[in-house]
DNA sequence: ACACTTATGTACCGATCGGTACGATATTGA
DNA sequence: TCAATATCGTACCGATCGGTACATAAGTGT
């Protein structure tokens, strides 16, 4: 055991709160003491156990990757189903995240997108959300390029455009969940947007 | 005329700057001096003309969808093109608009209905934004209505879940626009999604 | 010329911003 | 028991926030 007092407060958690008011607000729209309130901390211990507003934006944003981005993409790989389907249960997974009412709604990455193009989020954060979008649209990519050499899919559209198609689809849904949609909706527009693949 | 000294500025210009400032920066990224950095005037000339920051706002708001929204509704109504063709240049023409370099980049009532959520955005201007996705929505849906009744689309899928279709794509190309995609990869996924309509 | 009206620039207001110094409080190993 | 270490709460820092008071400048109609 390391000497000195204890954290009183499960780091986890904290950063799991402040991931859910990052969400909410946004970067520029989040203060130091809505995060302070929400984690239930003060200020040094903000500091000491996060860096900075900025550094505990971006631990929010790659914690939110974790918690409640990766998670779609096993329904892409379900041994049973065809392309079609399989693509369909990612989506709609992703649906019922955006609509959750136990989240703040819609998607923290894709609102954190919306706030590249001004000066307000630090240059190190954009390239955090830069990274993570890169990242999703590697993946889909790659899974499309598997998906046409296993004989599941036609050579056109090519893997990266339907890679594009569905980070549009998803960001789409995102701000439909954010201004309100419900989840039917958002399964319809799915099914809707099904008929390619 | 009118009594008194005459405004030094066009109130047209300055609401227009201040517009690109709000949509650059969303509405909690944006502070006064910002706005009256890019207006060219004092703050007491921004409250006299403008009533403050929120007021503003919603003018800018307004502005928008007069000056870059209303535009593409023309190209719906396109004697001389079959539906799909009008509804891939109605998209299409958005997607130039979200990716003019001119333009601060995306669609601005996209970004505030981002930022919808939290505390952030005043009552009145979240109705606003609200306001304007909600005819966006109305108008998408008695468009296809009337191209249902002039027997130009099939009766499914119904023209109210082809309107959030649609509005799921401009989303959904908005964001992509701000994430840096390029006009030839909106136009890709326009022509992908436009199997069905 | 003069009273009246309106816009402008400066200088300021209280509140909040992100961030920190510092003493008090726990917890460790010796 | 006691130094060493680490976190805690309080109280504060300069800077900036949205908003305004006020004196000056520039127009109007009579």
């Amino acid at each position: 055991m390391k000497a000195g007092r204890h954290r009183t407060f499960d780091k986890d958690i904290a950063l799991d709160q402040a991931m859910e008011v990052f969400w909410s607000n946004g970067y520029p729209g989040t203060s130091l003491s809505d995060l302070t309130n929400a984690m239930g901390i003060n200020k040094p211990s903000l500091y000491s156990a996060f860096g900075n507003k900025e550094k505990l934006y971006q631990s929010a944003l790659e914690r939110y990757v974790q918690k409640h981005g990766v998670i779609h993409a096993k329904h892409l790989f379900a041994a049973d189903k065809c392309l079609s389907e399989r693509v369909q249960c990612y989506l709609t997974s992703i649906a019922e995240m955006l609509t959750d009412p136990k989240l703040p709604g819609g998607c923290f990455v894709c609102i954190s997108t919306c706030e590249v193009g001004g000066t307000r989020i630090p240059t190190d954060a954009l390239q955090v959300i830069f990274k993570i979008n890169q990242q999703t649209k590697s993946f889909l990519t790659e899974f499309f390029n598997n998906e046409l050499s296993a004989g599941n899919m036609a050579s056109e559209p090519s893997p990266v455009i339907m890679a594009n198609y569905i980070l549009s689809l998803q960001f789409g849904l995102s701000v439909m969940a954010r201004n309100g949609a419900k989840l039917a909706e958002l399964n319809e527009v799915i099914k809707l947007s099904a008929v390619k693949f």
